[in-house]
Order: C-alpha cells, then structure tokens, then sequence
DNA sequence: GCGTCCTGAGACAGCGCTACCTTAGTGACC
DNA sequence: GGTCACTAAGGTAGCGCTGTCTCAGGACGC
C-alpha cells in the first residue's frame, strides 16, 4: 500500500467492528462509547470484537461527526518552570485514563501569544479548557465566550461570576511570608520579584499589606524586575538589593529560583544567611532544601491544582457541577535554616 | 438547515469562504493550501475572503478528507528534565509557523507506556513523528514500521539503516568528561549515574573507554542507582562514595542535577571542590554556572537537536529529503572551577 | 485544421463516525 | 385487549473537508 494517494487509514474502522460482532455500526459505536441503551450481551461482543482487530476510533471522525473533540487544551504561561510541569503531570494523570487527549499550549506569559492560541486550538472543538489565572485579552475574552466550552481558571481563586477556580490565595501567601519574616523579629523586610506576572504581583501585594499592618511598610525595599525569572538573575538583584540597602534584613523572594540565586550569591560573597539576612522562596522547587543553607519556602499544590482542576472540569462535562465555585487548596510554609 | 444546530460547529466553513470568493469549495481549498494550480488573483480573492470571515479551517474534516493530521507527535521519556523541555520549546518554534500541531507524550522511560502512547497517537494520522533515542519495545516498532509515518529520532545517532538521526554522541561526550579529568591530573576517577536509561549508559561506556585507555579503569568506582536522577539523590550517592572511596579525586556525573546535589553536600560537609575531588557535570542545566563553586559540565545542544529534528521531519514531508542521514551537532565542554 | 498536450477550474464522492429519527418489541395500565 | 409509554436496536444522513476524475480552453506542432 503506498501512502500517498490512499484516502483510507489501513486501520480497522467501526464498521468491520460492527460485521464481526454481527451488529449495525450504529449499534458498535454506543457500546463503545458506554452508551446506556445497548444490552450487556451485545455491548460485551462488540468489546470483545474490537479487542480482537486492535481497533481504535479515529478521532479525526469522531470530532467531525459530533462536532467537539475529545481534547482537553491547557493552556500555560511557561514551561520551563517546574510549577507547571508538575501541573501539566497531574493534569494528565486524570485525563488521559478517561480517554481525553491534553493539548498544551504555551503562551510565554504573553496574552496576545495566549490570544492566538485560543484562537487555533478552538478549531480543534476542545470539549474543556484549563486557563491559568483570570488576566486575558478582551479578544480572548470574547472567543471564550462565543465559543462556550467548559473551563476551569487554575492557579488563582475568584474571576467573574460562574467561573470556576481551582488554586489558592497567591495574595495570602505573600502575607504569609512576611508574616513569618516578622515573627523571626526581622523589621527591614524586602521583596524581590521578577517575571511580574499577575499572580507574582499578588503575591507581593500580600507581603505589601502585611508590612503595612505592621507599620513597617519600606517602598524603597521593593525590587521590581519584568525579566524572566532565573537562578542568575535572582543573585543579581540580591546583590544590587544589598549594596542598595545594606540593612535588609529579611527578603522574601517572589519565586524559588530567585532564592536560589540568592542564597548562592551569599555564599560566594561570604554573607551570612539567615544571620545578617533571611531568606524566604516561593513554590519550593526541588532544589530549595537542598540550598546550602536550606531554603525556607511556600510550597504550592501545584500537582493537586492540576488534578482538581481536572476533575473539576470532569465534572462540568458530565453534567453535574460539583463542589465550590472556587477551590481553595492553601499552601504551605515550610520552614528551613534560610530564615 | 436542520433544526438543532448540535452538529455544527457555528464556525465558518470552507463552502462560506468559497461563496464568498465566488469560486468552488475546492478551488477554495486549493488557495488556502497553497496548492499551485490556482490562478494567483483567484487565491488573493480566497484568502481575503477567508480573513474577512475569520475562516479557520476545521482540522477534524481536513484529517478526515485526506487520511492524515497537521499534527506532529513527540514522544519524550521525561518532562521534568530541562533538557526536554527546551528540545520541545524548540521543536515548537519550527513547527507552528508551518501550521502543524504538536502533540507531547511523556513516556516516563517506560517503553511499555511508550508503546501505548504510540498506538493511541497513530489513531491520530500524525503527518510525522519524534521520537528519543533508539530503545523501544518490538511491539512500538512493529507499530511504527506499519504505519509508515516518517520519524526522526533525537538525542542519539545510529540506529537502523535510513533512519534520520539528530543528536550527538553520548559516548563521546562521556568519554570527554574522562579525558578533562586526566588532563587535570586526577587519577582515581568515578562516576555517578541515575535513571540509567540509554543515553546515561552510553555515557558511563564512553567514559570507561576513556579509563581504559589511560590504563586506570576502576570499576569499584561506578555507581549505578536506578532512581530518577534529582538533586537530592546526588547528594546522597556523593556522600556514599566517599564514604566508600576517600581517595577519590574526580566525579563524572551522568547529570547535571546529580552533581548539583554533589556541589551542595560537600559545601555541607566541607569537602573542598576541586581541591579533593573535582567534580563535572552533564547538560549544563542554567543553576550549574551559579553554583559554588561553578560546575564544570557538558554542554548539550539540546534546543539544536529540537530544531534540526523538526527541520528534517519537515524535510522529509515536503520529499526531499536533505541532509545527512545522522546530524552530529556535538557538544561542549564547559570548564569552571569545579574541575 | 486537427489532434495533442498542458493548465486551471469544477463535479463528485467519499473519509469514519455519530445525531437524529424511526421501528420493532416489551411490559404496564386502564 | 388495546393503548400507551418505554426500551433497544437500526436506517439515514450528514459533519467539513480533500483525492480523484473530468472538462473547458488555450498553446503548440505537423
């Protein structure tokens, strides 16, 4: 068979299905789907004769006959952070034993990249969307809308009314922090961020907030850097921060990687964690308990925010709208040497 | 028009466009497709009508139609690696411009799961294929060779005759790290490796090699842990060595997380680096430049490798078939002051 | 002037599946 | 006993595209 030209798969299709099992195609295909209204019996012989040809429905046919796809897109500002990796994971865990196919889509913290994502993969009638946060193009916006497929926002509690939401307070984690930097007696408390992503801003709007309680608010402690956040760039401005404010004595960094940078810095340049400065990350990636010293963190339900989000949107395709609105799964403050 | 519009997908169809235009649904097809046969005015008139409309086309049907997807499957043992994520990152870059749809599956280096990851994506008429490495079960390459879908294989070279290959030597590259240690002086030399999948192994061999030739091959000195490679078993496996074999004066690390882990304990321990053991990397991951002291390592051209790979499988949909059938882009050794 | 080639356009017929409607068969109920 | 739900099966007709064949018309050669 040459394959070029064919127009036929070569695989075996529903019909030969349906001749061996001695039913209509009809009938092959609501057995295979688990429809209620085929009889044991012959549901069973038509499992029986697919198992035995290997067939596999063709999706491309199944999408166009009922005009939405068994896809799930995902869709995430980055990769290359372990956050979403482990997001992506679970999200996948739920997914695919239901037969539902993940589409990623990347959009590198970029709405309009995010815009245009949208855009494609709706060609592709997803039966769900996972979105990350709430912060979209008005263009975004409107294609969700028209297009009414279920979703789910990860990452971030609240959006418009009827949105469903899966993730925790970004801004009572910020809080948290400063809240722990303040109970170890710290007084000159700094926040370094990079990437100032909406959920980034929240979480230092907490942090803002609990300085303010605490009448110890410090502006001119704040490091706002719109690049990526990387190990590299968090020892740069740990150092600039310092040499800036050489009386900082705590610093809450608004990813893990930054810490990381951070903490690496302090030992080459011999200064003292936590002694002359602590040291609190956010995420706790991997690596931070392994940092020299180890790195106080917020650990984030990243895994469990992609399966709730999963089974959530499980539940909105099914029909029965379960749980809250908004799912609160908290996080965790884990305390190590660096603070 | 039916009743219920449940089977459509209210979006523009390809007849729309064509109406628009005032030409024939697969004169309107043709244009869209860039299909020479079409009067140049006639496809500025489709195209204008399809953009006016906001025309996408619906890639259930065109799969359908033509028995094959716009879609490329990747098929990658891990996500939590850097190193594939920024393969994947590039392979998308190359990919999306030319409208082709990128399909992930993370076969946790399991070829079992990899082998049903294959059959399932099969069912999607993928118009090519990426795969890693060469090891596979009988039953994923009974399954490739029957659906003829051209492939190229990543990260290793070699392989049966007229696969296209994109990647390096891992046998090379291990036995580098072994010659830059015995250039340095060291003379007790070990190596530390995890997840042992394929590629680690060609490592350790090429790195014995190098042993063997300077007549010091010291087999006590392997350690071989099946677990997944993290920071934290690098440490770990660091500590046991030494423990094991105080003489030891240099590590080659199968990975880049594993001689993190290492860097970090002996800072812990106080073991001076390189002083009493030299210590180099594999991948060069980004926190490997940062830390104390920066880690010697290998540097992989992991984006290359994605780039060069989506490139030749493109060559290859388009028939022509260029290039070597095993594209080398080598590697770099990365010297710094942990060795 | 006639046949041949070539080119650009259209007609037609599905690709493999499922929504919708219809039909046979079952028991419930008055 | 007849009507009425109600269920389980099948028939029919597409979903929105594209492969293949066909055809009109112009260029070209002898």
């Amino acid at each position: 068979m040459s394959r070029t030209g064919s127009r036929t798969t070569g695989r075996p299709t529903l019909a030969e299905v349906a001749r061996l099992s001695g039913v209509s195609p009809i009938t092959a295909s609501r057995a295979l789907r688990g429809v209620s209204t085929v009889a044991p019996a012959l549901a069973e012989k038509v499992m029986a004769a697919a198992a035995s040809l290997g067939y596999i429905a063709n999706p491309a046919a199944r999408a166009l006959a009922s005009a939405r796809s068994h896809s799930v897109v995902v869709l995430i500002p980055s990769l290359s952070n372990q956050l979403f990796i482990d997001t992506l994971e679970a999200i996948h865990e739920v997914m695919r034993p239901r037969g539902l196919e993940v589409l990623i889509g990347n959009y590198h913290y970029d709405i309009a990249e995010e815009e245009n994502l949208i855009r494609n993969y709706l060609a592709y009638q997803p039966c769900g969307m996972l979105l990350t946060g709430f912060e979209r193009s008005e263009g975004s916006r409107l294609l969700l809308n028209a297009s009414q497929v279920p979703r789910v926002h990860m990452m971030e509690l609240g959006g418009e009314a009827g949105a469903l939401s899966v993730g925790f307070s970004q801004f009572e984690a910020g809080r948290a922090a400063a809240r722990h930097l303040l109970q170890r007696g710290r007084r000159r408390l700094a926040f370094i961020a990079a990437q100032l992503d909406p959920r980034v801003m929240q979480r230092a709007e907490g942090f803002r907030q609990a300085l303010v309680e605490a009448g110890l608010q410090a502006t001119e402690l704040e490091v706002l850097d719109p690049q990526p956040s990387s190990i590299g760039l968090g020892g740069e401005l740990f150092s600039r921060l310092l040499a800036k404010a050489p009386d900082v004595d705590g610093i809450f960094f608004c990813n893990d990687d930054l810490a990381q940078g951070a903490v690496l810095q302090a030992l080459r340049e011999g200064i003292e964690v936590p002694r002359r400065v602590a040291m609190v990350g956010f995420n706790d990636l991997p690596a931070s308990a392994h940092m020299v010293p180890p790195l106080t963190s917020i650990r984030t339900p990243r895994a469990a925010v992609g399966r709730s989000a999963a089974q959530a949107l499980l539940g909105l395709l099914d029909g029965k709208r379960v749980g809250a609105e908004q799912q609160d799964l908290g996080f965790e403050l884990m305390v190590r040497e660096s603070s």
